[in-house]
DNA sequence: ACGGGATATTTGCAAACGCATTTAAATCTG
DNA sequence: CAGATTTAAATGCGTTTGCAAATATCCCGT
């Protein structure tokens, strides 16, 4: 029989039973229906997603906000200029780190992000139409069990 | 009460309860998870994408594996450029519709996709770690009910 | 059979990406 | 407490990416 713990394959076991293709076949379609809004508020998807960790987490360091919207900090410090030369978001030093950098959201920047958001609930509402509300727990539930398992940072 | 077929803000479900942000995290790991191997044996996320659809599913139409593979066609172009320049993978004229190409992968490209295979088992393996049977069953079968959900092609 | 529009793939190009390195500051060690 | 090591963020730089346009071919209606 077919131990899934240990597939032997990916032929055997076929794309479509193959759960990180699907995430990713999923999430690509999400990502780039939310683009063309993306373009009309000027946004890449580090900017949108520093903007909406920020919306939800204010005022964290450069480092943490890297982890959080999955961004490598490279990216990310770049996407901090663009979003500070617009008035999105503004540095401040640490306090208690000279080296350290947080970041806040400022309300301009918040308009931007309430634009798109409307535009995200669509693309979610789409993904999981039809699909009932103990089922949907009970999927959000395996995720956390899965980010937990692969948490390498204490976020 | 908190109705999840319309949200209504970010801040309100929170990061960890918002299922495309778990995904994107997740598979944010998962992705890079094999990088390093990837780089060893020369390939980058859209060759490997091809060549692991091509391994289940030879002889596609160049348009067919941008969809299954989730890439954009112009990079897949140039990705299949190179994929045929290490003999990973060999373009042929489509006998029906000389626009078109098929794609084949050689056995060269069935050993690359092989060395790579128990890295992505791996991966998979820690994601899934902990995870009873009966709800990776329930979670992949969530997943196809989302692809089918935002699927735009007969594919 | 012919012209207009659709489709498959490739190429031009500018922006974005991520690795490796640098700079600056904190922390550890003897 | 000096020197070495680690950590935070920014920058240099070559590669990759994806949109738009170009090219070639097909298909539809007349």
């Amino acid at each position: 029989m077919n131990d899934l713990t240990r597939p032997s394959s990916l032929g055997e076991i076929g794309l479509m039973n193959y759960a990180p293709y699907l995430m990713n076949r999923i999430m690509g379609r999400y990502n780039t229906s939310l683009r063309e809004e993306m373009v009309g508020l000027g946004l890449t998807t580090p900017k949108m997603r520093a903007l909406a960790v920020l919306s939800v987490n204010d005022g964290l360091l450069i480092r943490e906000l890297a982890i959080y919207a999955i961004v490598d900090p490279s990216t990310l410090s770049r996407a901090l200029d663009q979003l500070g030369e617009g008035g999105l978001i503004r540095r401040e030093a640490d306090a208690a780190d000279s080296r350290a950098t947080r970041v806040f959201i400022t309300d301009a920047g918040r308009v931007v992000f309430e634009t798109l958001w409307p535009r995200m609930a669509e693309a979610h509402a789409r993904i999981f139409k039809g699909i009932p509300e103990d089922e949907r727990r009970a999927f959000v539930g395996t995720l956390q069990k899965m980010l937990t398992n692969i948490r390498k940072h204490e976020i």
